[in-house]
RNA sequence: GGAGAGGUGGCCGAGUGGCCGAAGGCAAGCGCCUGCUAAGCGUUUGUCCUGGGAGACUGGGACCGUGGGUUCGAAUCCCACCCUCUCCGCCA
């Protein structure tokens, strides 16, 4: 969310920026009711200083013994009446107001390139060279099939379409991935493990942005009201919701794995097959919740930490900088890292680390306290895939296959796979 | 699921209609004192919104779990809801 005052303010600002982001909300409507709320809270205001000083007067008579004048208080009867209507209008105003606001997107960062969409994202680096293969290599269901790892098939049955289901070995190195991941984070980058609620109310996912804009994507429980997370994002930066943070304990950073659930409601027709983009899917996340002056330092380490998970899997990627078109509604600056997939001879995401700046911390209301005497000031909280584990799984079977169908497992995973070096039918 | 207790500032805790944004304590800031540490003395310290001022600052309003109600006036009375704790039952 952004500051009510600031737009108010800054009108040709946002405007403009909002068109950079190519989106065009409601910034017309918002800034006509504000200017009415503003005017009504100030009467009403006025009224209630009235009304407060005649109290007290009565309050003072009566403790000197004194009867209060019932003209008085059929005057003051009367006036509350007023203060009651306006102040309904007034909350009418502010609804509507607090409505719009929160369907609008985060503004870029200074240094966010500028560009329409994804083909304007510039390369930023890029890390590893891809394999030269002496077969053409296989997409990943082929592989994950022929060996006996995935079953999508019966999970359809199951469940519907694109939905995961890990067998045998195959869960195995899912899991192999996810105790990778995490005691890297936990154990080298200094990240606090932390295994959160699956299933949030309202106010949780109205906190980090996903509503009430994206309700659409969201898997909801009826009763009690519930939502299925979409990222670990969810529950991590709404763990300190309406807190005061104390500036020595920042940067605060965790991570976490947990399933994520997303009903990809306009995806229709992509990625259909593999384990590319499915309903339901294993991620570890990180998070920090930081200073506004370090965040962007604190930025460049995430997503350095997340592609020290590619490096150690020896998975060619490359890094590139989302540009203002085509950055996430929350987000003030996104690097997406993206993995090699041979099967598909394509750069694939499986990484976004954003920095929210107060974005989220202004709807989560998360603030921190510099100096004893300061002010509170809203964090700045940042977010990162490290990584998508069913992607991170698919990298591996798709630059790992060998030409007789079997697939080496990376050195870094072999501890996790019970010394096994190598998947054979 | 049943019974009971309770939700007040950074924390603990008093407050049952006006003198209460709220005693007292802890914690923290500043000053004094003190060989060091500790103690002591004095003093200050909530959040949000909105107006004035370049600014130090200052006027007004709101906030005692949430939302309603009664009243000239509510932390305090009434209603509904949410949450926490204790005991019992059930259960991975």
């Amino acid at each position: 969310m952004l500051d009510k005052k600031f737009i108010r303010e800054n009108p040709d600002q946002v405007r403009e920026t909002f068109q950079k982001r190519g989106l065009a909300p409601d910034l017309e409507a918002f800034l006509s009711l504000e200017a009415k709320r503003l005017v009504l809270l100030q009467e009403v205001e006025n009224l209630r200083a009235r009304q407060n000083q005649a109290s007290e007067e009565i309050g003072r008579g009566k403790r000197e013994g004194r009867k209060p004048d019932p003209e008085l208080t059929a005057g003051l009867r009367a006036a509350s009446e007023q203060i009651k209507a306006d102040q309904n209008s007034l909350a009418e105003l502010e609804k509507e107001s607090d409505r719009l606001i929160l369907t609008f997107p985060n503004l870029p960062h200074a240094s966010v390139p500028p560009g329409l969409d994804a083909r304007d994202n510039p390369e930023v680096r890029r890390i590893g060279e891809p394999r030269k293969f002496s077969f053409p290599p296989r997409p990943h269901w082929e592989v994950g099939e022929k060996l006996g790892l995935i079953d999508l098939e019966r999970a359809a049955r199951i469940s519907g379409s694109s939905f995961p289901l890990f067998t045998g070995l195959g869960a195995r190195l899912e899991r192999a991935l996810i105790q990778f991941m995490l005691d890297l984070h936990t154990g080298e980058h200094g990240y606090r493990e932390i295994a959160p609620p699956l299933l949030v109310n309202a106010e949780t996912m109205t906190g980090t942005g996903q509503l009430p804009k994206f309700a659409a994507e969201l898997y909801r429980v009826e009763d009690p009201e519930l939502y299925l997370i979409p990222t670990a994002e969810v529950p991590l930066v709404n763990l300190h919701r309406e807190e005061i943070l104390k500036m020595e304990d920042l940067p605060i950073s965790l991570a976490a794995y947990t399933p994520c659930f997303r009903r990809e409601a306009g995806a229709h027709g992509r990625d259909t097959r593999g384990l590319i983009r499915q309903h339901q899917f294993d991620k570890v996340e990180l998070v920090k919740f930081t200073t506004p002056e370090s965040s962007y330092a604190e930025l460049e380490k995430l997503v350095g930490h997340a592609e020290e998970v590619l490096k150690r899997l020896s998975l060619p990627y490359r890094v590139i900088c989302l540009c203002t078109g085509d950055m996430g509604f929350a987000s003030a600056k996104t690097y997406d890292l993206e993995v090699w997939l041979p099967g598909e001879g394509e750069y694939r995401e499986i990484s976004s680390c954003s920095n929210c700046e107060t974005f989220q911390a202004r709807r989560a209301n998360i603030r921190f306290r510099s100096a004893e005497q300061a002010k509170p000031a809203f964090v700045h909280t940042l977010n990162g895939s490290g990584l998508a584990v069913g992607r991170t799984l698919v990298a591996v079977l798709e630059n790992f296959q060998e030409e007789d169908g079997s697939v080496t497992i990376p050195e870094a995973l072999r501890k996790y796979m019970g010394g096994l070096e190598k998947i054979t039918a």
